[in-house]
DNA sequence: ATTATCTATAGATCTATAGATAATGC
DNA sequence: ATTATCTATAGATCTATAGATAATGC
């Protein structure tokens, strides 16, 4: 039992992390303002994970094991693209989680950001990922005469670039709305629909 | 002279607090590390700018004054789109510059950043003028069924997402290529152009 | 007078180490 | 023995204030 205890204190302890770097990014988030969360004094804290790069470290790693990504790499062949649409759906109902990330991708791109490398890897495998969704479900031609891997990064940005501007705004960006209306431009073969007003 | 010379001053600093900046973002950024830069000391600096926040304020200022942020709101009308494209080509040029408003946007979502409401001010406008941009190229309907108005999120979208996709991976992912590949699926209504392989 | 800089320094934090104490599990 | 926590604290930074000194512009 003490070992169980031991990993629900570890869980309790990154979901504290996650919270507080969504509040200051990783930068910004300081032991004792985990700690103080976890009801521990922040060297009790330092028991569990050694370093303040040990506990983003930890934080990427549980969630690149419970978070595919968004993509496939399950075994299980690609995501749906529907389903995609739905997950971002999904984000939209955890506004924590989503600045959390959103804080660290930005963060990451300064020098010696230990997040660094695990967004540089984990965009090579999401890109992979969304083209392989992509492929199945369009072929090898989108319309703009666009290869699945060139649609997957853009993608990818939109999902991203969503998620600032819908963290900006909440109340204005329509995210999985946004997102629907990409993933019809990447359907749509034909020009604007040009059903009539519906009168009545 | 007086004047001149501390205007110099002044641009001096503030191009070294947008190198800094891009370095270790905001909250990662020191005052002593910008005074170094300009050959002052700490305190030396902070006569030009008597607060941190200050010096972020005038270089977020100064660069709304330069940088429309890719939209019009000049009073010339909107911008062609083709001009955005080449806007994002020389961005690929300017890897700090991207860096600096990558990085800020990022730690902009967090609590009480100085750059929020900055951000959130500008992207309504930014947004605003790239759905005027698009209006006056290509009407009221665009591909999928869009609106200017959606269309405009999620061109800036892509431009902030292909930013971040590119800073992390500058050798695999080509930001202007992608977003004229956006650009053409907004002009696409015929579908994949299939112009067979050139043989020769 | 005003502007430009500097040195000294107060006051706050922050991370991480050292070492003690209590509880738990063989 | 190992695990879980705590107190004390060293050592680094960081921002911002106070106050001095020198140069510049009426």
């Amino acid at each position: 039992m003490a070992r169980a205890r031991s990993e629900e204190r570890r869980t309790e302890i990154l979901r504290a992390t996650l919270e507080v770097i969504a509040e200051r990014g990783y930068r910004g988030a300081t032991l004792g303002a985990v700690a103080e969360r976890v009801g521990l004094s922040q060297q009790g804290l330092l028991h569990y994970y050694p370093t303040k790069e040990a506990l983003l470290v930890a934080v990427l790693e549980d969630r690149d094991r419970w978070d595919t990504g968004g993509g496939g790499s399950r075994g299980e062949g690609p995501w749906p693209l529907e389903l995609l649409g739905s997950l971002v759906e999904y984000n939209a109902m955890r506004p924590a989680i989503v600045q959390t990330f959103s804080a660290l991708l930005g963060e990451s791109v300064t020098e010696e950001h230990p997040a660094r490398e695990f967004f540089s890897l984990r965009y090579s495998q999401v890109r992979a990922d969304m083209a392989a969704s992509l492929r199945a479900e369009h072929g090898e031609e989108l319309p703009g005469g666009l290869t699945p891997e060139r649609a997957a990064t853009l993608m990818v940005a939109v999902m991203d670039g969503l998620q600032y501007q819908w963290l900006l705004d909440p109340g204005t960006v329509d995210m999985p709305g946004s997102f629907r209306d990409f993933l019809r431009l990447l359907r749509d073969r034909t020009g604007p629909d040009v059903s009539g007003p519906s009168p009545g």
